[in-house]
DNA sequence: TTCATTTTCTAAGGATTCCTTAATATACTT
DNA sequence: AAGTATATTAAGGAATCCTTAGAAAATGAA
């Protein structure tokens, strides 16, 4: 099993309208190393681990798990569910259980 | 920021009613080295790559990305709708875009 | 409680993966 | 085509994981 985070990071960067440049700066990174990183992220080369990868969600505007869903429609209603509201948010999950 | 992965892995492991060993050899672990892993992923002293937190999501019968679930509410949604049907998940994502 | 068993956790080191650096490749724009 | 911006890659030191071996908690019965 592959890991969805490369393309879903991808898209979202794309989403922001960043460069890989910078979200790595947006992040505290210095140039040089950033963009080689991000881009080992997004092409899968290496991993981030779990802090890093809620730094770069944060910084996109996504939640986290997000970028580990490896079910697009699960995806799309992630997306869409953390534009809710609290209240519409807590709505929808009581009117699901 | 803190993984939440060790937690819900945890949880989502009791409910299923699993022991860490039972769960390491659904995994086709052995014996000793499974229970050893599955403790350190539970207790955050290592992390699992995704293929390895695909296959026990799998095997617990939660969608991959609730394990890395910051958000309760988020958390709880996704264990739902991944309880639905094709048809009713397809309406619940049309309905919120 | 005490003993036996099950279940979970931990330290240490070899194995694996990541992060930094430096450089190259690809894509735009003029 | 040249120049610039953007993205990718290889290599090695740095960090993390996986296996082994064993110990600590938790559970349950006598």
């Amino acid at each position: 099993m592959q890991s969805p985070l490369p393309q879903r990071l991808k898209s979202a960067r794309k989403l922001a309208k960043l460069t890989q440049e910078q979200l790595s700066t947006e992040l505290g990174f210095d140039r040089s190393h950033g963009t080689a990183r991000i881009s080992q992220y997004e092409t899968g080369k290496h991993a981030p681990d779990f802090a890093m990868a809620k730094k770069m969600a944060d910084a996109l505007g996504v939640p986290v798990a997000y970028l580990y869903c490896d079910d697009d429609k699960l995806a799309a209603l992630l997306l869409a569910a953390s534009r809710l509201s609290k209240e519409e948010l807590d709505e929808l999950v009581q009117s699901l259980s």
